[in-house]
RNA sequence: GGUCCGAUGGCGGAGUGGUGACGUAACGGACUGCAAAUCCGUGCACCCGGGUUCGAUUCCCGGUCGGACCUCCA
């Protein structure tokens, strides 16, 4: 098999994929703080560390394979949006976590190994935050504990900048009680109506990036194989994770590779919640496109590249995929081997539409096995699709006017089940359906 | 202002120092009662200007345009 070869951030560069034990591959995945709805760019990264996921367990083994995925249940955004509705906390993060896990469920994302939620794991957090006061490198300061960038050398090597010029650029906070205005905030106070817990600094609440390091080391352990998320996390958040980690594990790094996603784009501007120009999953789905399709238009374009997100974009991914779904439908030969072709394609930085150019070539060449094989490890096999007794017997009827010739019937039932989205197939071996 | 990325056919999107993926759309044909599906065939591109080279879409330099990050954001 091809070395995997992953583009590392921390390196730029591509790099053969080596984990340290390769019994036991590691990797994190930020996941979503939960306060809203999911839109289709969120699930670029769920959808594209999935389809990692799947590589690295067809190369490693099934069991080998560790996946872990937070869920941000703290922040400030959450605590806004009860009160807002003047509801606790957890009233929110439970019925936003529950729609988040039901739209990655319905583009085949499978749920990871591990999700860890922030709130489980304050102690953790705590006690990271203790060890990096010890170790000199945090302070407290008026209820807040900051940790010193200046005492971490290695402080903007993952993102590319440096320290200086990130001051220059003054669009970080400048508090007060800060030593460096590029200081951030592992613990802050609590105000006795927000949500708090008990530390040595006094009630409060953790930081945005103690959590990921915290949850990590306690879950997956202080160095794991990969670390993921989609690129704007480069700075702060995972620059931040970078440097509290290495403090807290007394040099050894968090993540061997750091990998990034690209964004989805929405006409000129960047997919984003603050802008509002975003095309909810939920929204997409009830507009009829199935979760295949989504997954796939997501993977039609390379997962560090922008795509542009569209209308046009779905109509011909649909095209596609309905194309080899019809391809598999005539043959019940089961899935194979997953073609070297696709491997190869996959291992190289994980070049999804080389993949996709590879399976198309499959049904040109007949390959049902090997086609049926490669969908499901990119997780594009539709479910069994659920008979309908009516439709068969509109279907039945038709058959049996075309037999007598009576063609302005058989016109009359097949026009009747298109308006019902059902489409038919005539073959030498019977008449097939389909919904579209 | 700083850092970084991109520019490929009607559209999406890989890749490569020389024979120009793949999908979708378009056109022609086969098949079909007519369709649908399928199959066969055809046409269509590498931002601009220099440089290196026998040869550049691919490497280098410059430019133009677009985008991202530096602040919550996948």
């Amino acid at each position: 098999m091809t070395d995997l070869r992953l583009y590392n951030t921390l390196t730029r560069s591509k790099q053969v994929f080596v984990p340290a034990e390769p019994a036991r591959v590691t990797m994190y995945v930020c996941g979503p703080t939960v306060y809203g709805r999911a839109h289709i760019g969120n699930a670029r990264p769920a959808v594209v560390f999935d389809v990692l996921r799947r590589v690295l367990r067809h190369r490693y083994g099934a069991g080998a394979v560790v996946y872990a995925r937070n869920i941000t249940d703290i922040d400030d955004k959450i605590i806004t949006a009860a009160d807002a509705e003047g509801v606790p906390i957890d009233t929110i993060t439970q019925r936003f976590e529950d729609h988040y896990l039901a739209d990655m469920g319905a583009l085949g994302v499978e749920p990871p190994d591990h999700a860890p939620h922030a709130t489980a794991y304050v102690a953790q957090m705590v006690a990271m935050i203790d060890e990096l006061v010890a170790r000199g490198v945090a302070y407290a300061a008026e209820g807040h504990v900051l940790f010193d960038v200046a005492a971490f050398p290695d402080y903007g090597k993952l993102s590319g900048r440096r320290l200086d010029e990130m001051i220059a650029g003054a669009r970080v906070e400048v508090a007060p009680y800060k030593k460096s205005p590029a200081d951030f905030v592992l613990w802050k106070p609590s105000w006795p109506e927000q949500p708090g817990w008990d530390s040595p600094w006094g009630r409060g609440r953790p930081g945005w990036h103690i959590e990921c390091s915290a949850m990590i080391r306690e879950v997956l352990g202080e160095t794991i194989d990969i670390h993921g998320g989609g690129l704007d996390l480069i700075f702060p958040h995972h620059e931040n994770e970078a440097a509290q980690s290495a403090c807290a594990h007394g040099g050894a790094p968090l993540a061997r590779v750091w990998m990034h996603n690209g964004f989805l784009s929405m006409g000129a501007d960047k997919m984003s919640k603050s802008l509002g120009n975003v095309a909810l999953i939920d929204e997409l789905l009830a507009a009829g496109w199935s979760g295949e399709v989504l997954r796939l238009a997501l993977l039609s374009a390379h997962y560090r590249q922008p795509l542009e997100w569209s209308d046009a974009l779905l109509t011909q991914t649909k095209a596609t995929l309905d194309r080899w779904q019809g391809f598999l439908r005539r043959s019940d030969v089961a899935a194979g081997e997953v073609p070297e072709r696709v491997i190869a394609a996959l291992s190289d930085d994980l070049n999804t539409p080389d993949a996709v150019a590879a399976i198309a070539r499959l049904s040109r060449l007949d390959d049902v096995a090997g086609m049926r094989a490669a969908m499901g490890l990119l997780g594009l096999l539709e479910p069994e699709g659920e008979g309908d007794a009516a439709i068969d017997a509109a279907v039945a009827a038709r058959v049996a006017a075309r037999a007598r010739k009576d063609f302005a019937e058989s016109d009359r039932i097949r026009d009747g089940l298109a308006a019902q989205g059902v489409v038919l197939e005539d073959s030498p071996s019977g008449t097939t359906w389909r919904r579209v």
